[in-house]
RNA sequence: GCCCGGGUGGAGGAACUGGUAGACUCGGGGGAUUUAAGAUCCUCUGCUUUAGAGCGUGUGGGUUCGAAUCCCACCCCGGGCACCA
């Protein structure tokens, strides 16, 4: 018998299935067998192949080879995320490609793909600009890291410190326009489409996170103006008071105080400008108190009006402004002619007051080259606002009412607390902010010191003003909000624990019920008050289900000691049990509720106390019966108030020590230990709650039963929370999702194909353009500037296109952009024409199962997702998710139990272990070393275990000497063939490849009996082998078998029946207790098998004096004889 | 702090839907073979114990005839998020 030679066998059956095109795709697949296995694509670093990307290639070989075995068609490629420059990769990649193939996994190479090569990342560029065309893709503003000594942005991991890595300047904040795909558009849809994937929970869960989609309301509070404001509002071309905002706008500034007036100016669908310029002059009187609002056409007749007025307005605000006839569509509107377009801008500025220009965000009639004319001209103050329509021309627009009608407006997630909140905060870096600190006639008395803060918070970085102490933040002195439901002035803060970028940059305050708002509170000295009560759920129900709280007249005191800061505990028996709680008790008829707790602490505790002080708050609990006789016993809850109180406000009152015979009785305690007693016993645990509040000064952020809320006191917070929304706010959903950045300053990416004309507006290139490549005539060391902005080749390139003036853009994509797309190209890797061609992805996609780590769950399988779902929408495919299953593979550790690095000399190379011990071993070491999911550390120790089984089967073999045959099933007698075959189908499907082995290392050691080994079985076992130890099974399986190759045989079959062995054991109990083993007929009747068990000798001794009272019996597992 | 995982012999890990805890593998002990070592084969291996038994799945409670598995409270480890209102 020769010995088992990985050497000699593996690097022939390697280049023999290479000859042979063994794992070549079928190109007409059969629609119903068509599977699509995918492991993510390596980075071909420098370094080669890790152990730790062996353990996903061999899963996903050993599932591809399985499901080809099962007759399934299968596409199983690969590829490099390649973003090296090229050059180096050409190196790397033929390296990293010997490794896989060593390993023996059967992938298509036909197929490779690499991101880094021009035929591939023109499909990255065609992407982009189909996604530019559907308005996926677009510049706009974001705050980047800008070093003011390199002149660069910088990268986060550029920024050490808040200094530059290069240069050690201070990094600034800087607002500059980005690239970015709109990916917040599907947020909805990436998150809901979760729920019908196979995907392990703990990803989709992360991803759900990640999205971060919260309910909640937005509530707008009126900042107080002393004297009621006149506004005169004019409406633009084709509008009028009754169109677009106007009345909603009108009502909103009405019912906040002011007076509204909205001229209707003649001929709107056909208007003559002098003519509605004297329209208004005859008929509205403009005031020094006025403030003028013009809308689009509308801020020509302003300015026409204020040219001539011989007094000033107080305030004007233009909202999409402009100074000539060049719209951005290209049309005329016919009224151009009835007036000059000449602007005595001089005059217009002195008469306008304070001149606010709003220009709203992606305008379709004004260009953003229009509205730069019209701001060298006008001058003033300019703001761009987010509207609901393009050009401000929605039937609702709050950015319009937040800064002309100068109300707050807040996010919040606890509609509940609304009637808590006792002051607002701003975020310092809101426009909001900004324009108290410039314009005095808002009415900020302290505008140095909050403009003090304000650049104070900016240069602070974001971990600094989380780990200061206090929360810090400025009064608004001289600004006060209008609550919208009590009608009180709040005061309002800018304070930097405010963001934002989230929400609306300015928050409610509810320190009762916030960590964070309840810290500034402390610090600021600003009230705190409670609004929902902790409830305590005494019942199996779902407490927020029950309707009516009873609002009971009953209090509960904590009293302390002055000495030792000691609280005092009640503690009752209860069902012979201690139970903990606070002294009080309920109201007579005709007494307060502070009169009756200190006649109760005086009856419980021997306390007299002349008054209770500062109320704690409030407490429910939720009973399942009353506690009172002769009461309804329905479910309900009852809300309870707790008061601090003294001792030192006592009498000289003597402790009473027991009371109720015995059942009652006082102890004073620890506060800690008083909270920890008190949470322990069952029936009052919310009083812990409120003692908790007090002792460690904290907010309870709980929902509970809302309280002092007027109307709505007494309502769960769900049902508060909907209720108060509902009459005081509007509902809202926020994310956390953000769009995705894709612009890069580097050289390595595709270019993004975009080209500026003249005027400085962006075109996609054209396709027949593509690849717009990478310029060769750079350098990519970094040096500050971005790399492309050097290339000559480039901007030569532009201009020789697209003319004389037009400029290229010179920032690369996020490589996440060519990963994100890459499994649509696999199916038609070589189309010329398109990404892949539509029969293609039709056969193959979406992918079946895709393997990869868990280190992805977020970024790139929500970007691949999402592309997915724009190509979707585009027409470009037809299926909205890209992957159908996915499994992560454990990280694979060093020895030690930490991460394998070159530095600490820990790295284990599979090469190494190839040559020693074979790829078959490595591959079924890493997978039967643990869940696949799951991490393990790398032991030299157990690989033997992997090469001694296959070792043994290569004997267990030769000494048989078999006569294979291709049987589908194996023999009827062989049950445990039956079980193997069935335990290794499962679990291969199921991707526990541990359980699999260890199934087969079983079915070889009950081989190794020589009674049970036959032709048959060895067939059935080396073909199950296959997937997992490829090559020694092929060599086995070409020795003894009939021919052909063991790869391309069928996957073996069981049979229901014989998986059922003839005789089972099954275990006898008394009492719970193991007692007896008894090995029964898989036929025999119940009673049989119970007398059968009771005649078992030591179940008899067991059994002995003993009644049974009940017999426990699980067919095929157990009896249990119960006694009394 | 919040959200996910997880905690089982000396080690990796198994255990269906609540039904004989520790499959399979490594390591270790004993034996056979060998001049010897290695390899191979046989055999034992959760802990305590003299038998019989008792104790055992992070800790403490609970539900159940029966809990690694379900419930409550807590501890520890890994991952993710984090002034996100």
């Amino acid at each position: 018998m020769e010995e088992y030679n990985h050497k000699k066998i593996e690097s022939k059956w390697q280049e023999k299935w290479q000859e042979l095109d063994l794992y070549e795709t079928p190109d007409n697949p059969d629609p119903d067998d068509a599977r699509y296995v995918l492991g993510m694509f390596p980075y071909p670093s420098g370094s080669g192949l890790h152990v730790g990307h062996v353990e996903s290639f061999a899963g996903t070989d050993v599932y591809a080879r399985f499901l080809r075995m099962q007759g399934k068609d299968v596409l199983f490629p690969m590829g490099w995320d390649a973003l090296h420059p090229r050059e180096r990769t050409e190196e790397t990649i033929p390296v990293f490609k010997d490794q896989l193939n060593s390993l023996g996994l059967s992938y298509d190479w036909d197929r490779e793909i690499n991101t880094s090569k021009p035929e591939y990342y023109q499909w990255t560029q065609k992407l982009f600009t189909t996604l530019f065309e559907e308005g996926l893709a677009e510049k706009k503003p974001d705050t980047v890291n800008w070093c003011p000594g390199c002149q660069t942005v910088l990268a986060n991991a550029q920024v050490i410190d808040g200094e530059c890595e290069r240069c050690d300047t201070e990094v600034e904040d800087k607002q500059m326009d980005q690239w970015f795909f709109n990916i917040t558009e599907y947020a909805d849809e990436l998150l809901e489409d979760l729920d019908d994937l196979d995907w392990p929970e703990s990803t989709k869960e992360l991803q759900r996170n990640w999205i971060g989609r919260k309910q909640g309301a937005r509530f707008s509070f009126p900042v107080h103006d002393t004297t009621t404001r006149r506004f005169v509002v004019l409406h633009g071309y084709k509008s009028g008071p009754k169109k677009h905002f106007h009345p909603w706008l009108k009502d909103k500034l009405e019912a906040t105080g002011n007076e509204v007036i909205v001229p209707e100016l003649p001929n709107p669908d056909n208007p003559d400008i002098e003519e509605q310029v004297a329209y208004v002059k005859d008929n509205v009187e403009l005031t020094e108190d006025t403030i003028l609002v013009g809308h689009s056409l509308g801020t020509i007749v302003a300015m026409k009006l204020l040219e001539d007025l011989d007094q000033r307005v107080k305030t004007t605000f233009l909202v999409a402004p402009y100074v000539d006839t060049d719209f951005a569509d290209g049309k005329t509107r016919g009224y151009e002619d009835t007036t000059d377009w000449e602007f005595d801008t001089e005059t217009i500025r002195e008469n306008a007051g304070q001149l606010i220009n709003l220009q709203p965000a992606d305008d379709t009639s004004i260009s953003d080259q229009q509205y730069q004319r019209a701001k060298d001209k006008l001058g003033g103050h300019w703001e761009t606002i987010d509207v609901n329509k393009p050009h401000a021309k929605a039937e609702i627009e709050p950015a319009l009412f937040s800064r002309i009608g100068n109300e707050v407006s807040v996010f919040t997630t606890r509609p509940d607390t609304l009637f808590g909140v006792t002051y607002l905060a701003v975020a310092p870096d809101t426009t909001w902010i900004e324009n108290l600190i410039e314009f005095p006639e808002l009415g900020l008395k302290n505008r140095e010191e909050v403009q003090n803060y304000v650049q104070e918070a900016k240069a602070k970085s974001k971990d600094e003003s989380r780990e200061a102490e206090e929360k810090t933040g400025v009064r608004l002195e001289g600004i006060t909000v209008k609550h919208p439901a009590t009608g009180k002035q709040l005061p309002v803060y800018v304070a930097d624990y405010v963001l934002s970028g989230y929400g609306t940059g300015a928050i409610m305050a509810v320190p009762a019920h916030d960590e964070r708002d309840f810290e500034f509170a402390k610090a600021h000295d600003l009230p705190i008050k409670q609004v929902v009560a902790p409830v305590e759920n005494e019942l199996d129900a779902d407490y927020t289900k029950l309707e009516d709280p009873i609002m009971e007249r009953a209090a509960n005191g904590v009293i302390t000691r002055k000495k030792d800061n000691k609280i005092l505990v009640q503690i009752l028996k209860m069902d012979g049990e201690d139970t903990y709680k606070l002294p009080g008790g309920r109201a007579d008829d005709g007494e307060t509720i502070k009169e009756a707790l200190i006649r109760e602490l005086d009856e419980e505790t021997g306390f007299r106390f002349n008054q209770v002080r500062e109320q704690l708050g409030s407490f429910a609990v939720a009973y399942s019966r009353s506690l009172e006789k002769g009461s309804n016993s329905e479910p309900h809850i009852r809300v309870k108030r707790a008061f601090l109180v003294s001792t030192e406000d006592a009498d000289d009152g003597q402790l009473v020590s027991e009371d109720y015979e015995g059942n009652l009785r006082h102890e004073w305690m620890e506060p800690e230990e008083a909270i920890k007693n008190i949470r322990n016993s069952q029936h009052f645990h919310n009083e812990a709650d409120i003692v908790e509040t007090f002792i460690n000064d904290s907010p309870s952020t709980d929902e509970g039963i809302v309280v002092h809320a007027d109307d709505f006191s007494g309502l769960t917070s769900d049902k508060a929370a909907e209720k108060i929304t509902e009459a005081f706010g509007e509902k809202e959903t926020t994310y956390n999702l953000q769009d995705w950045s894709i612009g890069r300053q580097r050289f390595w990416g595709a270019p993004i194909p975009i080209v500026y004309d003249p005027q400085g507006d962006p075109h996609p290139v054209p396709e027949e353009h593509l690849p717009w490549t990478l310029p060769e005539d750079v350098d990519f060391e970094p040096t500050g500037e971005p790399p492309l902005a050097k290339s000559e080749e480039l901007f030569e390139r532009t201009e020789e296109i697209f003319g004389e003036g037009w400029t290229p853009e010179i920032e690369t994509m996020d490589c996440f952009v060519d990963s994100s797309w890459y499994f649509l190209r696999y199916p038609d890797p070589h189309n010329d024409e398109n990404f892949a061609g539509k029969d293609a992805l039709e056969n193959w996609c979406p992918v079946d199962m895709y393997v990869g780590g868990a280190e992805h769950a977020v970024l790139h399988l929500l970007y691949a997702r999402f592309i997915t779902k724009a190509l979707a929408d585009s027409g470009e495919i037809d299926f909205r998710e890209p992957f159908s299953s996915l499994r992560h593979q454990g990280m694979v550790l060093a020895e030690d139990g930490t991460k394998m690095s070159k530095s600490k000399g820990n790295v284990v190379n599979p090469n190494d272990v190839v040559d020693r011990l074979g790829a078959d071993t490595l591959r079924m070491y890493e997978l039967f070393a643990g869940p696949f999911s799951e991490s393990f550390d790398w032991d030299t120790d157990s690989i033997a275990g992997p090469r001694r089984f296959i070792e043994r089967v290569w004997r267990l073999v030769h000494e048989h000497k078999p006569e294979l045959t291709s049987v589908q099933e194996p023999p009827e007698s062989a049950t445990y063939m039956h079980q193997t075959v069935k335990k290794v189908t499962e679990d291969t499907t199921e991707f526990n490849f541990n359980t699999a082995i260890s199934a087969l290392m079983e079915a070889r050691n009950t081989m190794h009996d020589k009674e049970r080994v036959t032709d048959d079985s060895l067939s059935v076992f080396l073909r199950l082998l296959a997937p997992f130890a490829p090559h020694a099974t092929e060599e086995l399986w070409h020795e003894f078998g009939p021919g052909g190759s063991v790869h391309k045989q069928d996957w073996p079959e069981f049979s229901p029946q014989a998986v059922e062995a003839e005789s089972v054991e099954m275990a006898v109990q008394v009492d719970g207790t193991l007692r007896g083993q008894i090995t029964v007929d898989k036929n025999a009747e119940k009673a049989d098998i119970i007398e059968q068990a009771k005649a078992d000798d030591n179940v008899a001794n067991n059994l002995e004096n003993k009644t049974v009272t009940r017999t426990i019996f699980v067919s095929g597992e157990l009896v249990n004889f119960v006694t009394e």
